[in-house]
DNA sequence: GCAATGACTGGTA
DNA sequence: TTACCAGCCATTG
């Protein structure tokens, strides 16, 4: 198995730590973790993102990662994310969605 | 060290 | 909604 970094292996736990039906943005994991930005996040979740719910990371439109919009999808339905447009252009509603982190 | 690239962001048209 | 631009951060050649 690959060893990820410490910063890859920070930025999966903030992801794994989403609770269902809530989503946070590349820009604010990044702002979360106060280290790296947006294209970091990303990078980490295209590399090592098998290993974590990369749905609940979306950009900042609330539009999940391009190329898994419908396997997002799907995980919305299924955990009840609030959605403004259920079919393409994938929407999530970030206004409620949006998971501030562990006040 | 520089240029290019990437699962980004916000603003403007 | 889509398109283009400028900014931001780390990796890679």
């Amino acid at each position: 198995m690959d060893e990820i970094d410490d910063y890859s292996a920070r930025v999966l736990d903030v992801v794994d730590a989403i609770p269902p039906g809530q989503v946070m943005s590349y820009g604010d994991v990044a702002e979360y973790l106060g280290a790296g930005g947006p294209r970091q996040v990303g990078h980490v979740m295209s590399h090592y993102g098998g290993a974590a719910p990369w749905w609940r990371v979306t950009h900042a439109d609330g539009t999940p990662a391009p190329g898994h919009d419908a396997r997002a999808l799907a995980h919305y339905l299924a955990e009840g994310t609030p959605l403004r447009s259920a079919q393409p252009p994938v929407r999530v509603d970030m206004r409620k969605a949006r998971w501030p982190g562990t006040s």
